[in-house]
RNA sequence: GGCCCGUUCGUCUAAGGGCUAGGACACCACCCUUUCACGGUGGCGAUACGGGUUCGAGUCCCGUACGGGCUACCA
């Protein structure tokens, strides 16, 4: 294991980060910070015709939302650069050369044509044809071509690959981080391309090769990694020597309500599987992501950790930097996790509750605002958050409860109201409008004292006036306590409410 | 088909040979609150199956079943 701990998450820009993507992010970045080590991004865009308008841009966007910054990557420099694979295409050349040279790997001079045809020709055994060492001696390679034919097709331009030349039998094997000792048959491996005919590397190349020059200490990845795990092995042997391989951890995936989760997912069972929206370029196709539905960055990074991952404890609610303390490798799980929609949700609401006001303001201010509210005092909002943010999983809900605040209810419920409704109780309210404009002190706490006082002059219960009381100043039936809404909305708007709910209970 | 990984309440998980298998989400009931929430109390609910090893197995071993991943000049 190298001194410093370096980790790399290696994103392919094509398209929206996935829930899954952010929690490779997350446990990238919190064992890095945990070990004092730097968190890098290395774009791996090595597949010219995936390239998709605005993806990369769209994943630094997405990791700034959630507080999870690189130590180096294309925005934020480094010395290991550059950190975006299409421009590193110079280095991997010599290298898929030198496996060649060694013996490990061959040029192919395939066509399209002739692969489709090997693999549709019968194996005898079921196994589904691969150019592998069973095949390979009857394509079109270095192996089986002469070397002055060999130099005559490069000589031309030829098109060509190079792939590895997987040892017929060797018993390959690693340590990962989260599941132990592995084992692999190289025998049933097949000869994976490593340079592909545009000069490019494969995934399999590009990642050991970078890793090496950027000594990276760690690999955290999917488990879908998994089975071309030994052909990074192998390449490693070959290249950079076994004992300076950095240590791999294969991290369970996250799965939907049917298999592995999917955009598919997302759209069938009204939940976003991105972190931020995601618009694609081509389609215009626009996808809802956790921030747009209204989740905290901290309540959706303290859901994405502890799914596969705890601390042994019964906590549940973690700030970052709780998580950074917390974190380690040996506490997560190896087997795939279901992604739960009402959970995130809950953990949202915690957050929701436990942060800072002032933190949620902002936010708040962007929901009313886009509801065409408009917010000048900030003291009242402020009030405003504390007294609702408790009812309040998703940020937009702020504006079902917080909107009445700063604007009269356009209709009332008054079905709430008519059918107990009496001489007696409009006799009350009419007074009630009347001892309010007197009162002095406009606090919950007078208030409440102002109401009894009143309600029992009129040979009435409390119970009987605060339901009609809060329609007319709410709407509905919602909304924290009356009192505490009164004081908020002032002597003059309170009055106003009252005597405008009379009107309407006296016109039905 | 082949290879690989996995399997504790519906979901996320705790328990690393010795407990009535614990917690959280969701759900239900009750309490608090004359709204809705919050909060509180209780309930429902799991070791996939079969063999071993052991005085003793959710924990170790083998098999079966089931789930998942991979099997591209994609990552």
């Amino acid at each position: 294991m190298k001194e410093k701990v370096r980790v790399r998450f290696a994103p392919s820009p094509t398209g929206g980060l996935h829930l899954g993507g952010v929690r490779t992010v997350l446990y990238n970045y919190l064992f890095a910070k945990k070990n004092e080590g730097s968190f890098i991004v290395r774009i791996e865009d090595t597949d010219q015709n995936r390239y998709v308008e605005g993806a990369e841009d769209y994943i630094f966007d997405c990791l700034d939302w959630c507080g999870l910054t690189p130590d180096e990557s294309v925005r934020h420099g480094g010395d290991f650069g550059p950190y975006r694979q299409s421009e590193r295409k110079t280095n991997y050349h010599q290298y898929a050369e030198q496996l060649v040279q060694d013996g490990n790997a061959y040029y192919a001079f395939d066509t399209a044509e002739e692969l489709e045809k090997m693999r549709q020709t019968p194996s005898g055994d079921n196994s589904v044809q691969q150019y592998d060492h069973r095949t390979r001696m009857n394509m079109r390679n270095s192996l089986t071509l002469s070397t002055d034919e060999v130099n005559q097709l490069l000589a031309q331009k030829t098109p060509y690959v190079i792939r590895i030349k997987m040892p017929e039998e060797e018993q390959i094997s690693f340590t990962d981080l989260i599941r132990g000792k592995l084992f692999f048959d190289s025998g049933v491996l097949d000869d994976k391309v490593l340079l592909k005919a545009d000069g490019m590397p494969t995934y399999h190349l590009a990642v050991v090769v970078d890793d090496f020059l950027m000594q990276i200490s760690h690999v955290f990845r999917g488990e879908e990694w998994l089975p071309s795990a030994p052909v990074h092995i192998l390449l490693w042997k070959y290249l950079f020597g076994e004992e300076n391989m950095p240590a791999w951890a294969h991290l369970p995936l996250l799965l939907g309500p049917n298999g592995k989760l999917s955009k598919r997912d997302g759209a069938k069972y009204g939940f976003p599987v991105y972190a931020l929206q995601w618009t694609d370029p081509t389609t215009g196709d626009t996808t809802e992501g956790f921030k747009e539905k209204g989740f905290l960055p901290q309540g959706f990074i303290n859901f994405l950790a502890l799914l596969g991952w705890n601390d042994g404890s019964e906590k549940e609610i973690f700030t970052l930097d709780e998580l950074i303390h917390s974190f380690s490798l040996q506490r997560v799980h190896n087997s795939g996790a279901h992604f739960d929609y009402e959970k995130a949700k809950w953990y949202n609401h915690e957050w929701m509750k436990k942060l800072d006001t002032t933190i949620l303001m902002p936010a708040v201010n962007e929901v009313l605002k886009k509801n065409g509210l408009k917010i000048t005092a900030n003291e009242k909002l402020e009030k405003v958050i504390d007294l609702v943010k408790e009812r309040c999983t998703l940020l937009p809900e702020f504006y079902a409860q917080a909107s009445f605040f700063f604007q009269a209810p356009e209709t009332i419920d008054s079905q709430a109201i008519l059918p107990k409704w009496n001489e007696q109780k409009k006799q009350f309210f009419e007074a009630l409008v009347n001892n309010l404009e007197n009162a002095s002190d406009f606090s919950a706490g007078a208030l409440t004292k102002i109401l009894n006082e009143l309600v029992a002059t009129h040979q009435l219960k409390p119970g009987e006036v605060m339901l009609p009381l809060r329609v007319m100043l709410v709407g509905g039936k919602f909304g924290p306590g009356v009192f505490d809404i009164m004081e908020i909305l002032g002597k003059t708007e309170s009055i106003k409410r009252i005597q405008q709910g009379l009107s309407i209970v006296a016109k039905a």
